[in-house]
DNA sequence: TGACATTATGCCGGATATGACATATCGTCG
DNA sequence: CGACGATATGTCATATCCGGCATAATGTCA
């Protein structure tokens, strides 16, 4: 089970959460799933920043939009996975990089 | 520029491979983003055999479907990288494990 | 302060991924 | 061979994610 503090801050960023039995608490892996996401999210801050790009600069190099880098910096629920990764990797991120975000997303 | 071996390996799998300048050639990003997914794809199925299950019973855990688990395991492309991840976390992949594979994912 | 750049938020129509289902193919055992 | 369990493949309606746009909020510098 997770605290709630926890539960409290993901929420605060608009995602919807469920669970099979307790409506009141993440499953593990839904929890899991969401830190993942947030600690690419970012890094993703991070590497755009040292690289003094602007949200809109990152836009035009991934055919996006200004808002859908601040959603995915901001970590919020209608950004996938896919796009991360591969905003990651437009920006120059290797596998090892990746795999270091990854395997420190919790805890 | 990526050798005329791996392009066919991958287009023989489903993939339809666009690019800005040179419709002939993967983008390096490109291609990097399906390795990894088909690295994850291959993990998934050695996840899922060592652990004696069917393609249904794994559907039935992620309330799927047996035909997305066999193109997930196939790499098909219309399978996400949120569905591949969210899958092997349900396998009980670890952080690290997923680290590891992603690690390992092209070269 | 105001002007300007950057980032955040909300919404929408179109594009893509989804589970479900049918059906085909494969593998194994009798 | 046939029967049967498992996996592969194709299609489809729906759900989800997407880029784009407008606009609000924040930051910066004169």
């Amino acid at each position: 089970m997770m605290d709630k503090a926890k539960k409290k801050r993901l929420e605060a960023k608009g995602w919807k959460i469920g669970t099979t039995t307790d409506f009141l608490d993440l499953s593990a892996e839904e929890a899991r799933y969401i830190e993942l996401k947030l600690a690419l999210s970012d890094h993703l801050r991070r590497r755009r920043e040292r690289k003094h790009l602007t949200q809109m600069q990152l836009a035009k190099m991934l055919s996006s939009s200004q808002s859908r880098v601040a959603k995915m910096e901001a970590g919020d629920p209608s950004v996938s996975l896919d796009l991360l990764i591969r905003s990651l990797l437009t920006l120059g991120a290797s596998d090892r990089d990746l795999a270091k975000v990854i395997a420190t997303a919790n805890g």
